[in-house]
DNA sequence: TTATATTTAATAGTATTACTACTATTTAAA
DNA sequence: TTTAAATAGTAGTAATACTATTAAATATAA
């Protein structure tokens, strides 16, 4: 069984659609691989360009920036992440297993998804951890919104939140402790790795340390009411 | 009783100590307001010696970038929460009562602090609540980290997580707890005022919502072993 | 088929940014 | 008073983030 997996963007993150053409599809592979090689301050589309033969104006006919691009790489992501967990909870009936997986969903490396062939999902993972923060940490956070280029992330978390209310119909706070989740999954595993300092694992890159850490937060705030 | 608070900073964030010198406290001054006023991304050294009266170059003798800017400023506000935080739970004995401080002092918005003439405090809770996360996440992070660029926000995680650990010396992750508290503290006041729904407090911009849910999730995950 | 739109792409620009090198001036010491 | 040290200002440069213009390719209509 061949599959191909393709997710519906919104339009207003492009001026033409990259999944349409050949060179919209290089656009977006090879930008995740430069992100993360030389980080998303020196990304700049003319180095892009230059990566897949074609010029900076080039690229401009598919993103009005590379602040739209990286939102667009990071609501995929989000999207992906999504998809994965709906399908990996599929059939389970006990809502605190399915929370004790989509934990350990978020906090584990993410491996390459054959079934996407120009974006390599582990890259992604990685730039999410160390870039993601800057997709909405701008100056145009309200019309973004507006536009609603968040949504996928938004979409993600309430997929959190409404299992949380599932294990406990009357905690309080379901949503803010499903970005809480989703935030420190991604941000522990950036200060395990850079600023070990600040968590209790040393430089151990044992992501199931994080995962411990925050089943045991999880389950003792929703159970104690 | 006039007191004047001066915070020691690293002597690897400049070139030049801008304590020392009048110029150099209206850098500090005018890159929080300017900061605050129109973003990290769109502030330059140009437009800052505009506000100041002095030449681009001028700045460019204090600071190798603004970037470094950037990381005083974050460490200072980092600095400072420390000592606010010392001076608030000082003399008070059930570590309870200082960890329900601690979080009420990250959660509520800073008002300015007087005995800090050249440094508005809140709109540097604002700056770090908006662009704080672009201090640390750059490419230069393990070389800076290396030069004890993030020690106050290290020193101040740690300060949290000792106080976790009187609580209840047995709990195993005082340290990414503590990051924790710190990051959604801060993530979450952003949340409420751009993206309301990643939380469960509407735009109400009240941040005692935020101390609630804290409080809440803290305490459970200590209590319950 | 030929003429004419229309789309697509490459070239060559520009304004701004992020610096740096050099020159001038002031201040302090010998 | 001369000289050196510190400080500040001027004028650059390379790179970035775009944009406007022109050229080529393709599709459509007469």
């Amino acid at each position: 069984m061949e599959l191909s997996l393709k997710i519906k963007m919104n339009q207003k993150l492009f001026l033409r659609n990259p999944e349409e053409t050949e060179l919209g599809r290089k656009i977006i592979e090879h930008s995740i691989i430069l992100i993360h090689k030389i980080g998303f301050e020196a990304f700049t589309f003319k180095k892009l360009a230059a990566d897949i033969n074609t010029t900076e104006a080039g690229i401009y006919r598919y993103f009005e920036n590379k602040h739209l691009l990286l939102i667009y790489i990071v609501d995929w992501y989000w999207s992906w992440q999504e998809y994965r967990l709906l399908f990996c909870i599929n059939n389970i009936k006990k809502p605190e297993t399915k929370l004790r997986k989509a934990v350990s969903l978020l906090s584990a490396p993410v491996i390459d998804d054959l079934t996407t062939p120009h974006v390599n999902e582990n890259l992604l993972y990685k730039i999410v951890m160390a870039e993601g923060a800057k997709s909405y940490l701008t100056r145009n956070i309200t019309e973004y919104n507006e536009a609603k280029l968040f949504k996928p992330y938004k979409d993600f978390c309430g997929q959190i939140a409404s299992i949380i209310k599932e294990c406990n119909p009357k905690y309080k706070f379901p949503r803010s402790l499903a970005s809480t989740i989703i935030e420190m999954s991604h941000s522990l595993g950036f200060y395990m790795k850079n600023l070990p300092s600040l968590t209790d694992f040393g430089n151990s890159n044992d992501e199931s340390k994080i995962v411990s850490f925050l089943i045991d937060m999880v389950f003792s705030t929703i159970k104690n009411d």
